[in-house]
DNA sequence: TGATACTATACAACTATACATATATTACCA
DNA sequence: TGGTAATATATGTATAGTTGTATAGTATCA
């Protein structure tokens, strides 16, 4: 018979069940949770096995549990707000989190075509690729890949070195404000990359952006492309 | 039962002697077999060879398996009208069935642009959003995700909030009848969400009806979407 | 020799039930 | 009003039972 490729245990889609209501905000952070009964009779399953899925969100940090009491939420997937000036830290700060970024990777090499084009450089001309992953609260999420033109921003590689906020990295060079010129979303399947970095299954969703940063003079200044994780994050799109 | 004459298989006179049990009416709709370890006791022979025999039943559609729990013959496929009016409970009730609604999820939110087409609003616009599972007979029948226009129905959230009938809160918000304006299907495979919810598997076929229903003059008070499963339900197309 | 039907065994996943223990709520009394 | 005990509620833990799946072995027949 033909077997379903990939089944899904029931206590990991009761947790990708709750995840996603966490994530679409049906719950705040403090809020308790319906108890284990009431949520084994909602899914039709048996309390134990809600209990699976719930210690998965506890393990996650999204959950606290307490005997007697019930189960609360800790915190909610990032709101993280799209507008004219994003700022990673920023966002997340507001949003009472603990934001992080982890370099991967920074080098100097050519633009692609792409690049060239996002940037208004000729292809073939030098940029400097910062290659990065966010975290809130110690959890992954999202992966970032920034390209910023050398030629335009002179000492850009050594700036990114010495910090991790483009904000900062930027203004040593001379750029004291930057907004978002342009921002395009769309939804795709992990690579087995971004999957281990992520801590996300091979093939789980991701919400990609493609942005670019400007300076004051309208010359873009920032190519980035981030992997958001669907589940822990919650795009807002709107004027700041 | 006899001893077949060599040319039988075990696993089938097993089927056989179990689907005419099931024929004679000695176990009733919802009513649990004996377990498998039980009947290849009671038939002498291995427990793989009875669940040979059983699986025949499972995809007769004579009997259904919940892992942990036992095997269940299952009840006819409740056949449910399409019409000019639509009404579950009335529906259910008219097949001889008890019907039965849990709400999974109640909120207000921005219209999508395909609810806000087919409900006439802007896209933006505040909707509430109700999100539950139809039951028949306590086993679950059907998913349902119903929009309604908020500002043109103001009260709706709390309404359905008190009731789980539809007809109960637009009653209740000014909407003293409604009527079926437009309804389309289609053929999908399920989520691991609905297959959890549905207590089916993972891409088994679920019947999806999109549905629009009107008041009385053609204004649209309800976008609904729904996923039936397929092997639980025949619909019926004709008036009422 | 190989295919088919059945057996044997082991383990994973989920269910069912019972009970312990911590917390919240309510009733009652001073 | 305030404190305390009783009760109900909710999570934590333990045990046993049932179905699902994987692997290997045996008997029989063409």
């Amino acid at each position: 018979m033909c077997d379903s490729p990939d089944k899904t245990p029931i206590w990991k889609a009761i947790a990708n069940a709750l995840r996603s209501d966490l994530a679409e905000g049906h719950y705040s952070p403090g809020e308790k949770l319906p108890t284990e009964a009431a949520l084994a009779d909602r899914f039709g399953v048996n309390r134990h096995t809600v209990r699976h899925g719930l210690s998965a969100l506890v393990s996650e940090g999204l959950v606290r549990t307490r005997r007697g009491a019930g189960a609360f939420v800790v915190s909610t997937p990032a709101d993280y707000r799209l507008g004219h000036r994003v700022r990673f830290h920023e966002n997340l700060i507001d949003a009472g989190r603990h934001p992080e970024k982890r370099v991967l990777s920074l080098d100097t090499r050519a633009a692609t075509q792409g690049e060239a084009r996002a940037l208004h450089i000729q292809v073939g001309d030098q940029v400097c690729a910062y290659h990065g992953l966010l975290l809130a609260d110690g959890q992954p999420l999202a992966v970032v890949l920034s390209v910023f033109p050398s030629m335009r921003l002179s000492g850009i590689f050594e700036a990114l070195s010495a910090t991790t906020s483009v904000t900062q990295a930027l203004r040593s060079v001379g750029i004291d404000d930057y907004t978002r010129a342009s921002t395009r979303l769309t939804a795709v399947r992990s690579t087995a990359t971004q999957a281990l970095l992520l801590q996300t299954r091979e093939g789980d969703p991701l919400l990609r952006s493609s942005s670019v940063n400007q300076c004051a003079n309208a010359i873009p200044v920032e190519y980035g492309r981030t992997w958001f994780v669907g589940d822990r994050i919650t795009l807002t799109l709107g004027e700041t």
